[in-house]
DNA sequence: CCGTATCCTTGGAGATACTG
DNA sequence: CAGTATCTCCAAGGATACGG
């Protein structure tokens, strides 16, 4: 390769980040979104110790709208995380439920929210100092 | 507590998830979305070797614009994931790097993008199938 | 009971031009 | 070099009403 000029200061680093392939760089990037989804991520703590129904977890979840639980278990059950059976009853009944791929990630997002807890108050502290040094300049 | 109905199916789960602490929740959520938001994990991820200059981060995330990079690197530094020292040189020199805190969030992120890229395929695969399944009604 | 369809608001994010 | 300021666009998400 062409030597460059002195101020080369960026090693040998071509892409964005290593362990970030580039290759799948879209795909990458919408499932690590998803784990950082509020919604996703909540259905799927939900989820966790068994199946439920639709209704149970608009229930189980304050705050989410029917379009966004709809939405939510859209995406979560395209990507195979988690399954949707319907019982021909009367009146009908609809479970969801983890997958085996979606108790993997269960784990993997488990593990950052367990991050968040035990540096919780640090960050509130750290937040708390950056806000009141950029008030008084 | 007054009994309920017989179609109390929901446990003991009163709250939305178990291992997401009602009490922090809006904070919770923030560094939860943090470690999802693509732009702040390309920003750690390309602080892992070392410290970098305002001007070679934009070089090395490919994509992002001067205001999301600078938007970006006062959320890592108020939440005290990343510093920024500036030395009084002309002309003027800037470096970010990461903190000790921001090594241990790198480490969790890491393992959620191994994740995905571990199973990158097998969800690829299912929303192909997920898709035709769909068109074919 | 289990969703779909529609309207509407908000703020996230790119492009651009300018300052210390 | 290292940012700030402004404009603009568009898509995520809430509220609501209706269909199977």
């Amino acid at each position: 390769m062409a030597p460059e000029s002195p101020a080369d200061r960026v090693p040998e680093r071509t892409g964005p980040c290593a362990r970030w392939p580039a290759e799948h760089g879209e795909t990458m990037r919408q499932i690590v979104e998803r784990a950082g989804d509020k919604w996703s991520v909540l259905v799927i703590g939900t989820l966790e110790n068994g199946p439920l129904r639709y209704t149970d977890l608009q229930r189980s979840i304050p705050g989410i709208s029917q379009r966004m639980l709809t939405h939510t278990l859209r995406q979560l059950r395209r990507d195979g995380l988690v399954t949707r059976t319907a019982y021909p009853e009367v009146p009908p009944r609809v479970e969801y439920a983890l997958t085996g791929l979606g108790r993997t990630l269960l784990d993997a997002v488990t593990a950052l929210i367990d991050w968040a807890g035990t540096h919780h108050d640090e960050i509130t502290a750290n937040r708390a100092r950056y806000d009141s040094e950029a008030a008084a300049g």
